[in-house]
DNA sequence: GTCTATACTAGGATAGAC
DNA sequence: GTCTATCCTAGTATAGAC
């Protein structure tokens, strides 16, 4: 494969993120060798240690940028009525998870493979986010629009079977993208008494 | 550490597999080298041979006895009404879920390390798992005790989200195992319309 | 920026002694 | 049933040429 091909950092560069990602998610971190991710990618194996210290700090950035991208797109709107945000919510949150499957699923597998530090950083950013769902049911029990006896469990509760939809729905079959939101709308609405 | 101490086939089996699940399930199955295992039950590598073909096969026998135990210990009770049913169907996959949090944790996430036909029964057993609520869910409905707008979509709801509970209930804390119940239940009722 | 070559470590699995 | 010793492969990471 004498591939050389001269220099082109701006698209090596997020070409290895792809593919890092693509394959932790698919095999897991601890299975995915270096020289994997680089004949992915089509260079060799020496390559990537100009874009990564090591195999630890690509897995970092992956997750880091991950959660940025989440709490960046997340835009909650305070003046609509709580149960109007949490559809809102729901709607958003199943997009992402079915759209950025790969990188769902490493925020949340792959948190034991990171350093103390990188550890900290990201279940840090994890919180924000969950707390973006919370301020929602707080302020829909504040409205009496909800009844929810813990808002912290509930909180919890909704996101694992919201991610969870990645584990059975496949594009293309039985259920389209609108029936899939409107019917975990209706799920959620029961669950906190909307 | 010279512990060579005589044959007892009896107990360093099972020793085997409690030490592979713990280890599989803190570090990934890929992360775990046969001598770590070895080190943790105080065994020699060549030792584990005589218990499993591989690595593959220890991984598997896990997976299906998790699997079986968890078929063989849920016992359905049709005489009750369906609301009942599933609040002891949500009680037994939430203590399942806690108190075998390793076996549930593999057998979710250690699938794609199966070979196909380790996969396929695996998942075969799964699917009579999810069969078992879903089964309530619809008696609930023919009995005019629910609502349920589509039973598979509403079952693997359901079944993410009792399982999330892993991801943030720690014993001894803010909320005792009865208080997560009742909780869980309440959640589950008010998003099938019970 | 990328490649080739290589140092060094660790992995799964097996053979044969006790 | 267990241990010791070993084979062979594959891993991460680095050095130096182009």
């Amino acid at each position: 494969m004498g591939r050389t091909q001269g220099s082109r950092a701006e698209v090596t560069g997020p070409l290895i993120r792809d593919a890092a990602r693509r394959l932790f998610a698919r095999h897991g971190y601890a299975a995915v060798s270096m020289r994997q991710i680089a004949a992915e990618v089509g260079v060799q194996v020496g390559t990537l240690y100009a874009y990564t210290a090591d195999k630890q700090a690509l897995l970092a950035d992956l997750l880091r940028e991950h959660m940025q991208d989440l709490l960046a797109s997340w835009q909650d709107d305070p003046d609509l009525p709580p149960p109007a945000r949490l559809d809102r919510f729901v709607r958003f949150h199943i997009d992402t998870s079915l759209d950025h499957a790969d990188g769902v699923f490493l925020s949340y597998m792959e948190l034991r493979n990171l350093t103390p530090d990188n550890h900290a950083e990201i279940t840090g950013l994890r919180r924000d986010y969950e707390n973006a769902l919370q301020h929602i049911l707080d302020a829909g029990v504040a409205a009496g629009a909800m009844r929810i006896a813990d808002a912290r469990l509930t909180t919890m509760a909704l996101i694992a079977m919201l991610t969870g939809v990645t584990n059975w729905y496949r594009a293309g079959g039985r259920l389209d993208r609108d029936a899939l939101h409107a019917h975990y709308c209706a799920l959620v609405r029961g669950a906190v008494g909307a």
